[in-house]
DNA sequence: TATTGTTATACTCTATAACTATA
DNA sequence: TATAGTTATAGAGTATAACAATA
């Protein structure tokens, strides 16, 4: 998203003779701006933009940062296994695997009870960039969550969201 | 999305000879479960998925649903406008624009004033369906919305998210 | 026969450049 | 020259079918 589809913000679109006196009316966004889906996915666009940001100096998207949390947190897992807890497919999961372990930053390894998967495990790096993004993530993306909404707003708010998550 | 795409919950992933004692651990979430953007990615994808369940009958897509809204709150808008407000870019809003011509929910008008612009409007058929699908969706949708997070809840949360969809 | 990882493929979204017709 | 709508195109993300190796 370079900036084009950032939409209109409310008091926006005018027209230059009408600068002045904002005097070319803003489009209403009426009913939408109460259509929970509508402000989900708008909210959604703009915190993924933020992480990207937060995070550009280690090059991480953030399916690529759920990936290495997952593996830091379940050593000897195989490609199904992460794939299926993210809601990734197996055929997508392929790529994303294969620029991780590019950057040295995960290795697959053949499992020697079952040799048709793999086993996936963080490297030296991949932990020590973990590190660095979760520190990235923690002390800019998420603190500045907290700024806008204070701690107890981001806890309720990611209390419902994982509710919807889970048992919608 | 067929059904393949989704995440293992908290007590699966066990291999058969495992389910009776639920032997084999689950994958474990770890920090994931507190990161609000990927739990915000999940319940908009629930969201959005209970939405085309919803509005099935009318064949109505949250985006195609939301141009159709904007129309009726926005009577002879052009496509910039419209597109721009929805952060939709002006080259992908034609075909979104061309299907619901071609089913006769929408009309563009050649504008008098600028015959460069193409003012928008709702046909008939188009308000009808609207008003057809804004039932569907108060009644079901958003009810089972209501139902999961409480009255209080829901307004709580759209609040939130409104905050961070403009200020964030 | 079933499963793991993989390839190939297709469809949707999103993004940019460039054309045309108007201004 | 600038803007509105459009075309073409390219890249993500997501989906399904099918194959080789292994169980």
């Amino acid at each position: 998203m370079a900036d084009s589809a950032k939409p209109v913000s409310r008091r926006e679109g005018r027209k230059e003779a009408a600068v002045a006196a904002d005097e070319t009316q803003a489009v209403q966004l009426g009913e939408l701006s109460d259509l929970l889906g509508y402000v989900l996915k708008r909210a959604q666009l703009k915190v993924f933009e933020d992480f990207l940001h937060c995070v550009a100096p280690l090059q991480l998207t953030p399916a690529q940062f759920s990936v290495l949390l997952l593996l830091d947190a379940n050593p000897g897992r195989n490609q199904t296994e992460i794939a299926n807890t993210l809601g990734i497919l197996r055929p997508n999961f392929v790529s994303l695997l294969d620029s991780l372990e590019s950057r040295d930053l995960c290795t697959r390894v053949r499992s020697a009870n079952d040799r048709r998967s793999h086993i996936l495990m963080l490297t030296e790096k991949g932990h020590a960039v973990l590190a660095r993004a979760k520190k990235l993530v923690v002390s800019k993306h998420e603190a500045r969550l907290n700024e806008l909404l204070g701690p107890d707003g981001r806890e309720a708010l990611l209390a419902m969201l994982t509710k919807i998550a889970e048992e919608f």
